[in-house]
DNA sequence: TAGCTATGATTGATCGGCCG
DNA sequence: ACGGCCGATCAATCATAGCT
């Protein structure tokens, strides 16, 4: 089913030294969204997570059941009224929509699953 | 600062670890596959069955332990050997078979 | 009971691939 | 080339479970 192709030489100091494969080296790049300072000042703050306040994921929210797509217009409506990047508006769009679908995927298989519980 | 507290509404998130089992088969299963551990879809979905746990929940499973371990390898260098020790047995057992089978078959 | 660590879930954002 | 979407993943964080 599954196996890995190599077996070269390996001078691996001992046979069970875990090494350190690729994957384990991956570093995803840091945020871009934050405007960079606008005063040039201080180069630490941004690169963050940004954290959306509830009144932005409520509307985001009300215009996601009124549309699953965004056309350019409304996005650039929707980030101008929230103060987001269109970018961040786009990728929200984009997340909500694969949430939906995983909701969906898995609201239907657990039969044990009811809101019932408290 | 609190204005974010809306993560009450995320009241779902009471979770509930998995069994020794299925703690036992994923990692099984990582440590096996430590040079990549990325199971395809359909391993997950194995994975999820004979775990008795959903897709995501494995998905879950993977992403943090990917992310755990290698922010700090050595805090798992003695997981890492136990299963290693473990799949070595099993490898064992088949190699053994196999030397059996075969000297039963041809000379 | 308090404190700290282990762990499952959530989520804004990135990566690579595909498509019009 | 270009921008959006998808699917998977990352990475940081939340909140609880569990051990000391």
């Amino acid at each position: 089913e599954d196996k890995d192709p190599a077996c070269p030489s390996e001078p691996c100091p001992n046979a069970s030294a875990t090494q350190t494969f690729d994957w384990m080296k991956v570093k995803r790049n840091p945020p871009k969204t934050a405007k960079v300072s606008e005063y040039g000042l201080l180069g630490q703050p941004n690169t963050i997570r940004t954290n959306f306040t509830t009144k932005q994921l409520t509307e985001l929210e009300k215009e996601f059941h009124f549309n699953k797509y965004l056309t350019r217009a409304r996005r650039v409506e929707i980030a101008a009224t929230l103060e987001l990047n269109e970018t961040q508006v786009k990728i929200w769009f984009q997340n909500r929509r694969m949430k939906q679908k995983k909701r969906e995927k898995e609201g239907l298989a657990p039969a044990a699953a009811s809101r019932s519980a408290k | 600062v609190m204005i974010l507290r809306s993560r009450f509404l995320d009241a779902r998130r009471k979770r509930r670890n998995f069994s020794k089992q299925a703690t036992e088969i994923l990692n099984e299963y990582f440590y096996s596959h430590l040079s990549n551990p990325y199971p395809s879809e359909e391993a997950k979905e194995e994975l999820a069955k004979k775990c008795s746990i959903t897709v995501s929940q494995v998905s879950n499973w993977f992403g943090n332990k990917r992310i755990r371990y290698k922010k700090n390898i050595g805090k798992f260098q003695e997981e890492a050997n136990l299963y290693a020790a473990k799949t070595a047995v099993t490898a064992a057992h088949a190699v053994a078979a196999a030397v059996q089978n075969n000297q039963t078959n041809s000379p």
